[in-house]
DNA sequence: AGTATGACGTTTT
DNA sequence: AAAAACGCCATAC
């Protein structure tokens, strides 16, 4: 195993709470491959089974379930529910409230004002 | 070695 | 807002 992209790869999404979700962009950058997320992909389709990888809790960066029907759509869907993630029908998910965000990876967002002042 | 493919992402219609 | 086009990069053949 001699490609540390693959092994932060997995430590990453190994590391993704239960009830949380990421895509598959921000773990191809926090792995150090800014364009790696059809690696990112590859990976869990390849080894998610041999490593035990939580898969279902990776999904593409429009929030939504990238799996195709068939390929594992409904049990990802199925599984994530099964944690707690509300997901729609057709496999959206809120990111802006289970999208996993690594502690100290981002900037505390400042208060970000409307622009004109109040009322 | 060159082409096709895909559990992606960003930009442009 | 939704779809298509384009760019990326490791595998498969």
């Amino acid at each position: 195993m001699p490609d540390p992209f693959c092994a932060s790869v997995r430590a990453l999404v190994a590391a993704i709470p239960s009830g949380k979700v990421a895509t598959y962009g921000r773990i191809a950058r926090l792995a150090g491959k800014a364009h790696g997320a059809r690696q990112v992909s590859w990976i869990l389709h390849s080894q998610s089974k041999k490593y035990q990888l939580p898969w279902q809790r990776v999904i593409g960066a429009a929030g939504r379930i990238s799996l195709p029907p068939g390929r594992g759509f409904f049990e990802q869907r199925r599984r994530l529910r099964q944690e707690g993630v509300s997901v729609d029908d057709r496999g959206r998910v809120d990111l802006r409230i289970y999208l996993w965000q690594a502690a100290g990876g981002k900037a505390p967002a400042q208060k970000k004002r409307t622009g004109r002042a109040g009322p």
